[in-house]
DNA sequence: CCCCAGGTAGGCT
DNA sequence: AGCCTACATGGG
């Protein structure tokens, strides 16, 4: 995709391969609004951008340009991977069409793991409230918003406090997940194959399978994963498969059938299932 | 009042 | 290993 970065923005042509709504409300992030003027503004740890359209493209404003062109993946060839997945099936060829633009994102992995433990069996405006509310109770202000709480800021915050703020059953979860998230973050990463990642980051409190999936999909770049939540069994059985499975086995059978294209064709498939036009 | 939401932990077999 | 159920909370 072709793209400038300036001092205080990042200049994208073309709207093919990038749409602020279908990269924003596909389920992979949640600290994201539209403004007054009718932009998307998004946070990824400490730092903030808002999207504003132009005839050519977008315009990603931030003070942290590099950062969010790596946030944003924009060297990814979203053109190709269409290209190679729109044949597949009709339902995925379906979920390009209204998803065209969607991208999947390189977020910062400890607020990754935060908020997708916050997400379990939860729904999204709720999962958007809870973050919300940690933001703003512990996390640094900065201009005009407040960033995501860092690992040093997760001391002392306790179950009694995460209930406070409506994570329910997930409020212990959240009150270990600093000391499992270090203990894992020492462990070389890159380096592990994506069973035994996935192995590993099920070691912290909250984190299953399918949250386990998220993380690696949105917060380590892991493509070949295919997270399977309630919408993707229900797609599962309604386009590939007749046979009972689990979930796991659902996600093993469609990673095998897709490939190194599992975890694009994923959010296609849940954004067109998910969001309304 | 019910049911549902980007599921998981713990207990049982 | 694989099944079962409780689980907080807010919205429809």
């Amino acid at each position: 995709m072709k793209y400038e970065i300036h001092e205080k923005s990042v200049e994208i042509f073309g709207k093919e391969d990038f749409n602020p709504k279908h990269i924003l409300e596909c389920g992979q992030i949640f600290r994201f609004f539209v403004n007054c003027e009718g932009n998307y503004v998004v946070y990824s740890s400490d730092k903030k951008a808002e999207i504003l359209e132009n005839d050519n493209g977008y315009i990603v404003v931030t003070k942290h340009p590099k950062y969010f062109a790596e946030f944003f993946n924009l060297d990814k060839d979203y053109s190709k991977i269409k290209s190679e997945i729109e044949g597949l099936s009709p339902v995925i060829k379906e979920a390009i069409n209204s998803a065209s633009g969607l991208r999947i994102l390189k977020q910062d992995l400890f607020e990754t793991v935060v908020s997708f433990i916050i997400s379990a069996n939860n729904n999204i405006k709720r999962i958007k409230l809870i973050i919300e509310r940690l933001c703003e109770k512990v996390g640094s202000r900065i201009d005009d918003y407040y960033a995501f709480p860092t690992i040093d800021q997760f001391n002392g915050l306790d179950e009694e406090f995460f209930k406070s703020i409506g994570a329910g059953y997930r409020a212990p979860y959240l009150a270990e997940v600093k000391n499992a998230y270090l203990l894992l973050n020492k462990g070389d990463l890159g380096a592990m194959s994506d069973i035994e990642l996935r192995k590993n980051l099920m070691k912290i409190k909250g984190v299953g399978p399918k949250v386990a999936d998220c993380i690696m999909l949105f917060g380590l770049n892991r493509e070949k994963v295919f997270p399977v939540d309630v919408w993707m069994e229900r797609v599962y059985y309604e386009n590939f498969g007749e046979k009972k499975l689990s979930r796991p086995e659902i996600s093993k059978f469609l990673t095998e059938k897709f490939g190194n294209k599992s975890g694009f064709i994923q959010q296609y498939l849940f954004y067109s299932k998910t969001v309304k036009n």
